[in-house]
DNA sequence: AAGGGGATTTAATAAAGTTTTAATTTTTCT
DNA sequence: AGAAAAATTAAAACTTTATTAAATCCCCTT
């Protein structure tokens, strides 16, 4: 196990890498460039960054890791306790976030339950297929460059639709995904809700990205 | 995206599922118990858990879901700010903790940063016969690469020749097992059924797969 | 607590797709 | 060759989905 610490303050980041040091390999980088380089020539299982590195900011640092296709797990050291820096670096891709002052036997609990999932797939706030790409954050998707707001069933059922981009989904499937147990399964609320989809995603675009599977379900294509 | 909540104070459950429903499906267990079957029954992208259950802890609810092979993400939620109580959730298999009084923008980015990892896709189910693979899922058959779309009767008739691949079954189990009982036996509609399967699933391939056996019935060969 | 406004569901009808029937041609077996 | 079975076709009968508009639900404000 090969950890990357990102963290400029000299002492801290001694102090940090002594205690993961006793676990596994560390590697350390004292500034933002230099840990943004070691993250692209190296492979780590995890990335432990402090967010306020007086380069870059972990958050932008955890974009561009993101943005370069790295999908090492990135856990966040935030300076306070306060919420909104931890929500801004948790969307901007890192997987988990906690506030100094440091636990260590938290922070190497944080880093086991990071590295025992697999080595995962995506890892990005934006659902893509095709030109169509959904955010999940501001829950809005875009194409063409232009914004389409949509309701909240809508984003459900587009977003499942998404996940399993081009592969047909049974009306079963989605019922179970995107509607509360217990739905009228012989409503039609869901050819209807297709229909405001195709609407606001597909027609303005001259697009016919979501299918029909008769008597079975839909399915999304890029 | 569907989440379960599992947490026995019913006014704090009540706070919680209000705050995550805004943006998924929730189900709420008032127990260890019942939480724990709904965990195993259905399918749900990310769980979060009371620590303080008074059935069973939230740690032991970890540790059985594991043990069940189910991997969804867990997110836990601890009464105080203490270590140890995280630490020992975190190892329990717990992928995420965080500590009460609860912060919802925190909680919700954390779940957006859980759920972005594995999204749930369906996993395909398949029977192949030589190069023809039928998915049992997406209920649609491959061969030579090439996606065949096929209607709910082709489908049902490929699928009971394919489960008695090389053996030849009569009409009248074909009509017992793909028709509702009290079909017309004098009806063609199996010998029609049989030429567009042929159609989509062999003559474009240049085979010839599924095989007459006159005055009996079929069979597919791999 | 009531009203307003958007979101979601229901319901009715139109449109599209599927399955069966039936008539005809071709193949198989004796 | 002749009878029976299977293949081929196209059209009829049937099912499912798309499209509307209206009704209901839900949340937010007052």
């Amino acid at each position: 196990m090969r950890v990357l610490l990102i963290e400029d303050d000299r002492e801290v980041a001694e102090n940090i890498k002594d205690e993961i040091e006793k676990h596994y390999i560390v590697d350390v980088a004292y500034s933002g460039h230099d840990g943004s380089y070691l993250s692209q020539v190296n492979d780590y299982d995890a990335m432990v960054v402090d967010m306020a590195l007086s380069d870059i900011s972990g958050i932008e640092l955890c974009r561009m890791t993101r943005a370069a296709n790295i999908n090492t797990p990135i856990l966040m050291l935030a300076q306070t306790n306060d919420v909104s820096p931890k929500v801004s670096s948790l969307d901007s891709g890192a997987d988990d976030c906690m506030s100094k002052p440091l636990s260590s036997p938290e922070l190497l609990a944080r880093l086991r339950a990071l590295t025992r999932r697999q080595p995962l797939i995506a890892h990005s706030n934006l659902l893509c297929v095709g030109d169509l790409c959904l955010d999940l954050v501001t829950r809005t998707a875009r194409r063409a460059n232009i914004t389409i707001n949509l309701r909240r069933k809508e984003f459900d059922l587009l977003e499942y639709l998404m996940i399993n981009k081009n592969r047909v989904v049974s009306k079963e499937l989605i019922l179970d995904h995107v509607w509360e147990q217990g739905i009228d399964v012989g409503s039609n609320t869901i050819e209807v809700h297709i229909r405001t989809l195709r609407r606001k995603v597909d027609r303005p675009f001259g697009k016919k990205s979501i299918k029909t599977f008769y008597n079975f379900g839909y399915k999304i294509v890029g």
